[in-house]
DNA sequence: TGAATCATGTAATAGGTTACATGATTCT
DNA sequence: AGAATCATGTAACCTATTACATGATTCA
């Protein structure tokens, strides 16, 4: 993993993480192995390498505890870069093709959004997500009754289950927004 | 991609599409290209050297048409092993696993199951999908319910969004399964 | 014949997986 | 002191991405 040259969506989970608290790789790799976040592998050989990457861009720095060992408990923490590398990212416009095959790098987005960027930023991230989901669906509807016809009963099916999906995930996307527009208007 | 040691998921996509047709790269390429399909990458440096790799393995050949040119378009199809080991993947039973990070890899068999492995195996897929489904789920919510103390207003709501998009799953293996009992007692 | 598209390929690179190695700390 | 677990690292391997190259066919 030498000089990356794009931060991976693993990075930005990292990255994320990190996010207003110190952290190892270990206690990383402990939220990967012990919670439903991300979907990302708990391997040492994913998550060193990683960090190593983010520490040669500058976009975090680690601090041995006390004496200079070699091993031992490292405490990483963001830079100013990587805090504005992570802003940048989550402030990213939501695309078609984000909906169409990259959902989970959306829903990772959405999870450190609010923290990171405030309510304001979340909602409008909403709406454009909403947006987006309006936009997919008709589209894969479409596909649909266009070859029914020909396409086998499991594949038919197999394709409502993804408009299922995105369904789905537009009616929380629905909820989520009026979670935020309450808590807007309470304030 | 020299001597695969097992074959990826795209190996498998390749498999499903060859079953029963021939094709080219190109067309199964187009395949990617053209329709909602796996989500797979139709990039030739994706496609032909798996395309390889399951040739190495036995598992398809491949014709050129008539004259025997370097380039040129060249048919392909399954051998028996590639039946065997089609039949083999779609066999294999679902685990928990599987439906908490690998759905995507699920709803590809199942696309391919009904013509290749017939209506009984794909009912009992289903049921097993589904009470796959039905063992995750509260493993979800007992995580929400013992952490949203300490989690953030969106984590919290990232976390749900996860839950609805299995619950919504599992309505859909519902009504897939109804289908297929449906078929099953007209027959 | 020239342009478009059909059709296949390869090289460089990046980054994840698996498996292994090993030092540090804590607890009994 | 020994075991468990904390904590970091690395090497081999595999596969996808990107970008480029190029031959074959079709058709205006």
């Amino acid at each position: 993993m030498r000089t990356m040259k794009t931060v991976t969506l693993l990075g930005y989970a990292l990255l994320g993480l990190l996010h207003g608290k110190l952290a190892s790789g270990y206690d990383l790799r402990k939220t990967f192995t012990d919670t439903p976040m991300g979907r990302f592998s708990d391997s040492p050989g994913a998550i060193y390498p990683a960090l190593r990457g983010l520490e040669e861009r500058k976009l975090i720095v680690s601090r041995s505890k006390d004496r200079a060992t070699l091993r031992g408990r490292r405490e990483l923490s963001l830079t100013a870069a990587g805090v504005a590398e992570l802003k940048r990212w989550l402030s990213s416009p939501v695309d078609q093709a984000d909906v169409a095959g990259r959902m989970g790098d959306l829903m990772l987005r959405f999870a450190f959004m609010d923290g990171v960027l405030g309510e304001i930023a979340t909602l409008t991230f909403l709406y454009s997500f909403a947006q987006a989901l309006r936009t997919h669906v008709p589209t894969l509807r479409k596909y649909l009754d266009d070859h029914s016809g020909h396409m086998s009963r499991s594949g038919r099916l197999a394709l409502e289950s993804g408009i299922c999906g995105y369904e789905s995930q537009l009616e929380w996307v629905a909820r989520a927004i009026s979670v935020y527009e309450g808590t807007e208007n309470s304030k």
